[in-house]
DNA sequence: ACCTGAACACCGTTCAAGT
DNA sequence: ACCTGAACACCGTTCAAGT
């Protein structure tokens, strides 16, 4: 015994047969496999790649996945499954509904990896399964009519997956550029905009600072808003 | 001579300067490229598989892309820049937008292999450049203040980004099914959702017809009325 | 100027072993 | 049951040649 001993344990928790080397699981390479696409891109995440930083053998994931196809639907229903929407209610369903997107959107975004899924998959598991039902629950207290609400929450999706998609293509041509923070960036397209020939360009010049505020907070909720509004 | 004359011919037009081999050409190269990334998808499209089919060495390529993301920078500034926005005019300005935003749509939804590009380039190339300049412009007739008619656009392009994408992705899921006609594939989803347990997900039982028409082109449209609605 | 061919470091996956 | 190692057909890309 005491053969890997100098191996540095994370904490003595969770082994489940005493004496056992701790070995793989289906949450360990979830959890690895979810971290290199976020961090480094969904191109990045290599089943070479990822069984290296697991300090396993390539095929020991086939163990647990039968391919990358697999893992990859595995990782889209996980991160799909992430928003707690029980977090968002209020007494106001407009809030809550804002609310409701505000979570999907965020979890979108901060799971950059798995956003050029969303172009092949269509969520059946979980974002819109529980998730729908809940939203359309809070839209009924708006006394829309039936088709009405069914048709805003669609609506409601789309815009969702479109803002968050524009939001991680901002981002990353962001980092590409090597900025930072997100004031300057925004200052950047905004003078990149007003500086343009304002023959050509009239209206991109004049409302440069609001086009160049396309994936902000409040550019989001304006959106939510208007979708929601005849309803006010 | 008569050396190759075996091949076949696609008409005999266009060579530039007779008596020598037509050769490659950026042109021909993003035309098999695109073919390849709509028809196969994205993941398909391969430099090796690319000049297999251009009847050319991988390398061959290299003398018109200096690698392979410049020759995707290549294929998504050329997709944004198709659709022809001026053939939307109408006296309707709420008509004229949505036929602009129709058009981006459906030239997204019938290039599925460049959506996932979007989620990492940011379009200063055409679509959100020459198009946007003219869709504001559009929007002014309705007499909406700046900051309002900034804000409107922006959310107009999250959502048709995201409506792209939703179809593209239920597209792919019903390519998989084998089902051919959509009518049969939105059927069978009205179905499912109807049969779901109606004491977990009253709502997605009740409103299963609706729900499942979430990429129709009335569901579309249904959306730009929303976003548009509050300047009627 | 335009294209080829061999080579390198990578990829997903199969198959046959190891413990 | 769980993991490894060698092998196969592929990938993007570099470099040195060919015409």
């Amino acid at each position: 015994m005491a053969k890997h001993q100098q191996r540095k344990e994370k904490a003595g928790v969770q082994r489940k047969k005493p004496g056992r080397r701790p070995g793989l699981s289906r949450n360990k390479i979830l959890a690895m496999a979810l971290g290199i696409a976020n961090e480094q891109g969904l191109d990045a995440l290599t089943l070479r790649r990822l069984a290296n930083q697991l300090n396993v053998a390539p095929m020991a994931i086939y163990r647990y996945f039968g391919n990358k196809e697999e893992l990859l639907n595995e990782m889209f229903d996980y991160v799909s499954s992430l928003p707690d929407l029980e977090a968002c209610s209020s007494e106001n369903w407009h809030e809550e509904v804002c609310n409701a997107y505000a979570a999907v959107r965020e979890n979108l975004v901060s799971h950059p990896g798995i956003l050029p899924l969303l172009t092949q998959r269509y969520g059946v598991g979980e974002m819109t399964q529980r998730s729908t039902e809940r939203v359309l629950q809070s839209l009924k207290r708006s006394g829309m009519h039936d088709e009405a609400r069914a048709r805003t929450n669609c609506a409601l999706i789309a815009y969702t997956v479109g803002f968050a998609v524009l939001q991680s293509a901002v981002r990353h041509q962001q980092e590409l550029a090597g900025i930072d923070s997100d004031e300057e960036w925004r200052a950047l397209g905004a003078e990149r905009l007003a500086s343009l020939p304002a023959e050509d360009y009239p209206e991109r010049v004049k409302l440069a600072p609001y086009i160049a505020d396309i994936v902000s907070d409040k550019q989001f909720r304006f959106g939510l808003d208007l979708l929601l509004k005849n309803l006010d």
